[in-house]
RNA sequence: GCUCAUGUAGCUCAGUCGGUAGAGCACACCCUUGGUAAGGGUGAGGUCAUCGGUUCAAAUCCGAUCGUGAGCACCA
């Protein structure tokens, strides 16, 4: 048979010669547009554009603007910048050079680490080598083939990789000028058709991000097909920046850490204090809404109720060290958990009592390793929004269902629409019966379902001692951070010896759930101004309304506008500086402040307010009575 | 903790080959009383992160420590 039928995504057939390639197809359905195909997938296995097809096939073809073809496409550029690499610094070993979600990098063991200019050189390099247009060739070559190829070129990490491949498997080995690299593939067409570089950065890596490793030299770079898509990603990257929760913190005032004071340790300005104290209140609220009772417990305890609760054996290093008094060791808590319990073992409890639900704004302590710690997203000191549900399995689902919608309405409260949330199912390594793992990881999973909430499932990712489920949140440059955490504990209830009597008069150990809904206020403050970039919703804004009297002259009338809108709640303040109103303006713009109130003769002797908001501009005068009708409803909204 | 980079006034930054510091903003005072994103003048403010070394001389060169940034590892 001659003639094959290709299958494309929307059913459609067409007939091919046998041996035609993905690259022939693409220039014959596509107009003229072939040329921006980066790869496809025959058959539900990803080939190169060259792969000859002799059966009947399903095709998908990529452009560079699909998720597969710009993993291919920076795949293929991790290879040139290995090539480069090699070229320059023939003594560099290479590991392994994946695609990342922006980009790629490729890991090289090298003595020296590459100084900046050596990044030049490398760019400059690879950029020689795109105009070379070279070939990816793929060849495949048994296992004893590709070692002994890998070996005469001294490669001794691809050997490695080698060794773990079973001997009858075929390896496939790309070569593109006179460098080759054992991969998977598949790979774009030729160097040619990456038109725009940037090498970005570089830093350490362990090899098989194992801290007992070598520490191998990272390279991070980008490429994009056209030199104007280049210049928009580093537009928008350092867009981003502007949202950076360090810079915001900083210029809005909101808080600072001070070197005098120690690392990881946040000091509370008035304007992020006000917020803090905003969003607590509406926390608290919601919390005796939802059945929750308030507890206060202590900053330290003693080293006895650590050991119980099992913290010294393993966690210890992450503790501050112990303070000794009258011949007593006391620890910093790093969590709530042994004193909520130590409320619940008080007394001798019924089931009748149950569901407990103790929460607490509790702030925790832990010694973070130093390259941990970044900004307010990862700190030694926080104020986690702690609880501990304690309840029976009968009310396991029901629990955890309220858990979740629970958690998930408090970040919408805020504005958040945009979260990953992951399932973490049993590690190796556990504690508890695995009847109890099951039935609380089926627990999570119903409440998910019924919830209709898309959630990813990280097998084996759940603490030792519980399953969970995590919300995260990205930050301003892309990266992920865990607020929400509804973490299952099958540890505590054990070694505590947690139980309550059930109907029957016997003792039952209980199910606890341990929560955190904005994870800590630290964290979640940080996430919360880069989400909004500054421009928080005005429930949360520390000052709502500054108000600018044109001149001194107006300073009283100004007060009395002030004062009018704290009697309704609203934050107001008034600036009197000596200055033009077009100055005060500027300041309250850049301050982020959402509305300006504007008043001079003309107001005073009509009693009204002339209206600025942010970024909006003037919109007029009005009666104040009215602007704070309008205002409170806004307030109210919240979102 | 690891790799690299980095640390100059409250903030943002300049400071060439080593010769003990500058700008703008902010701050204080004075003039200006101004109508929707920076009015003018004067002034105060720094052991150049800390400690040690090299040198006749160190912000500048070297080392250590602390902090910060990016990434890695870690993340109950």
């Amino acid at each position: 048979m001659k003639e094959i039928n290709i299958t494309f995504p929307d059913n459609s057939q067409k007939k091919y010669e046998k041996g035609v390639t993905p690259l022939q197809i693409a220039e014959d359905i596509s107009h003229g547009l072939a040329k921006q195909i980066v790869t496809a997938r025959v058959n539900g296995k990803m080939v190169d554009l060259y792969t000859p097809i002799n059966e009947d096939a399903k095709i998908v073809l990529y452009k560079f603007e699909t998720k597969e073809g710009k993993e291919v496409y920076w795949h293929s550029t991790a290879h040139l910048m290995a090539q480069a690499v090699k070229e320059l610094f023939p003594d560099v070993k290479v590991t392994i050079g994946p695609a990342i979600e922006s980009g790629f990098y490729y890991d090289f063991d090298k003595e020296v680490p590459f100084t900046d200019s050596d990044l030049e050189k490398i760019e400059n390099k690879m950029k020689e080598l795109t105009k070379q247009n070279l070939e990816y060739k793929r060849e495949e070559l048994s296992k004893q083939e590709a070692e002994q190829r890998f070996r005469k070129m001294g490669e001794d990490y691809k050997i490695e990789i080698l060794e773990e491949i079973p001997d009858d498997q075929t390896i496939s080995v790309y070569t593109q000028g006179n460098f080759s690299d054992l991969c998977r593939g598949p790979h774009i067409l030729n160097t040619g058709k990456i038109n725009a570089i940037k090498i970005l950065k570089t830093s350490g890596a362990y090899w098989r991000g194992d801290s007992n490793n070598k520490m191998l030299q990272r390279i991070y770079g980008i490429s994009f097909p056209s030199k104007k898509e280049l210049k928009k990603y580093l537009h928008n990257l350092e867009e981003a920046k502007k949202r950076d929760h360090r810079k915001l913190g900083k210029e809005l005032d909101l808080y600072s850490i001070q070197d005098e004071i120690g690392a990881g340790l946040v000091l509370w300005h008035p304007n992020g204090a006000m917020m803090r104290s905003i969003i607590e209140d509406f926390w608290k609220k919601r919390h005796f809404q939802e059945n929750y009772q308030l507890v206060n417990t202590p900053h330290i305890g003693k080293a006895e109720l650590w050991k119980t609760s099992g913290h010294l054996g393993f966690y210890q290093d992450s503790m501050y060290a112990p303070l000794e008094v009258d011949e007593q060791k006391y620890y910093i808590k790093p969590m709530n958990c042994p004193f909520h319990i130590a409320i619940y073992q008080n007394e001798k409890r019924s089931y009748r009592e149950l569901p407990i639900k103790y929460a607490e704004m509790g702030t925790v302590y832990r010694y973070e390793t130093s390259g941990a710690l970044h900004g307010l997203m990862r700190v030694r000191g926080f104020t986690q929004d702690d609880a501990h549900i304690i309840c029976t399995p009968e009310q396991l689902d029901e629990e955890v269902e309220n858990t979740i919608q629970f958690s998930i309405e408090m970040l919408q409260a805020f504005g958040f629409e945009n979260f990953e949330i992951f399932l973490s199912t049993r590690p190796e390594k556990a504690v508890g019966f695995p009847k109890k793992w099951d039935k609380a990881q089926l627990s999570l999973k119903k409440a998910l379902d019924k919830l209709k909430i898309e959630y990813e499932m990280d097998e084996g990712g759940g603490a030792f001692y519980g399953p969970k489920i995590d919300i995260k949140i990205k930050d301003a440059l892309n990266r992920s951070w865990q607020c929400s955490t509804i973490q299952f504990d099958f540890n505590l209830p054990e070694r505590f010896g947690m139980e309550y009597i059930g109907a029957d008069n016997k003792p039952h150990q209980p199910y606890m759930v341990h929560r955190a809904l904005l994870g800590s206020m630290e964290r979640f403050f940080g996430t919360l101004i880069e989400y909004h970039a500054g421009n928080f919703p005005l429930w949360l804004c520390p000052i709502q309304v500054k108000v600018i009297p044109i001149s001194e002259n107006f300073d009283d009338y100004a007060h009395q506008i002030a004062n009018q809108l704290k009697q309704n709640d609203i934050r107001a303040e008034v600036d009197h500086k000596s200055e033009k109103v077009g100055y005060k303006i500027r300041e309250a713009e850049t301050q982020k402040i959402p509305y300006m109130l504007i008043v001079g003769e003309k107001e005073e002797t009509t009693q009204t307010v002339s209206v600025r908001k942010h970024t909006k501009g003037d919109k007029g005068a009005t009666k104040l009575t009215k602007f704070i009708t309008e205002l409170k409803k806004e307030i109210e909204k919240k979102v």
